[in-house]
DNA sequence: GTCCAGGCATGCA
DNA sequence: TGCATGCATGGA
């Protein structure tokens, strides 16, 4: 993989096992836009990209060394050999076959703020929606980044809102775990960046002592926001995958679980009803 | 109209 | 510890 800086757009040569058609919309995150040029549009950690891809070049349109090396790089996980993860997954027979059909998944790192909140929203709730209720909140209490585009609003930003604010972007029963969760976020009482240097145990269960997490939604932020690519989250998709490994998961999952569950995650959704 | 979605808290046994 | 139930909302 090389790295190139070229007229404000950056230029990764060489990536392999990036699809980011399906990395971007297969439900770990929920803002990023599909542009009629088939290119990407989004924002993370309050920066804006434009990002596509062509054979085994990623651009990265109009950002800046500073942001690639400080966001981007690790947002899609650029460091990480997921040639090797795949072929140490496909060592299950089961899986192998969804990782050649879905080959190019990567887990995103994203703000864990951002995803605590975004998986507390997910619960009971289907994908198109939570788009459209965090979409909602972005826009109402983020910071405007260019058209059409907001910041994740902070903690802190959201931490005077009334369940009712909350009920007001749609997001029925969840408002008063919402409100919660931001006012413990916003006063420290809830120190999510502690939680990230905890083992996956510790780390867990300081997440399922938030009023309105569970192990579900838990797993969910430990996998996309803070940085545990062993945490496994299931689902009612994933409950149906789990029939097929009665006696547990191989142990070609070890350490990497996370990113075989997103595969398998994509698979359930299209292929079982 | 019914069922379902990246579930959880609560009450009860 | 395990199970049943209520919960907001909108698309299928």
């Amino acid at each position: 993989m090389k790295v190139e800086y070229c007229g404000g757009d950056v230029l990764v040569k060489g990536v392999q096992c990036l699809d980011l058609d399906l990395t971007l919309d297969c439900g770990q995150a929920f803002r990023w836009e599909k542009q009629q040029d088939g290119s990407w549009s989004g924002v993370a950690k309050g920066v804006f990209l434009n990002i596509y891809k062509e054979n085994d070049i990623v651009v990265l349109k109009n950002t800046t060394k500073e942001d690639f090396e400080n966001v981007w790089y690790d947002y899609f996980d650029f460091g990480k050999d997921y040639v090797k993860i795949c072929d140490t997954l496909k060592k299950d027979e089961l899986i192998a076959g969804t990782v050649d059909e879905y080959y190019g998944i990567r887990i995103l790192n994203q703000d864990s703020w951002e995803a605590l909140c975004s998986f507390v929203i997910s619960q009971q709730n289907n994908i198109k929606r939570i788009k459209g209720i965090i979409s909602r909140l972005c826009a109402t209490y983020g910071d405007k980044v260019c058209d059409g585009f907001y910041s994740f609003p902070s903690a802190q930003r959201l931490s005077s809102l009334s369940e009712e604010d909350f009920e007001a972007l749609g997001t029925g029963y969840r408002a008063k775990y919402l409100e919660k969760l931001c006012r413990n976020v916003a006063s420290g009482e809830i120190d999510l960046e502690k939680i990230k240097t905890l083992s996956l145990e510790d780390a867990r269960k300081e997440l399922l002592n938030i009023y309105g997490v569970g192990i579900k939604v838990a797993n969910c932020a430990l996998l996309f926001g803070f940085g545990f690519y062993d945490a496994f989250p299931i689902d009612v998709w994933m409950k149906r995958v789990m029939e097929y490994y009665p006696d547990g998961l191989p142990q070609c999952f070890d350490g990497i679980g996370g990113i075989a569950q997103q595969y398998l995650f994509h698979w359930a959704r299209n292929n079982l009803k």
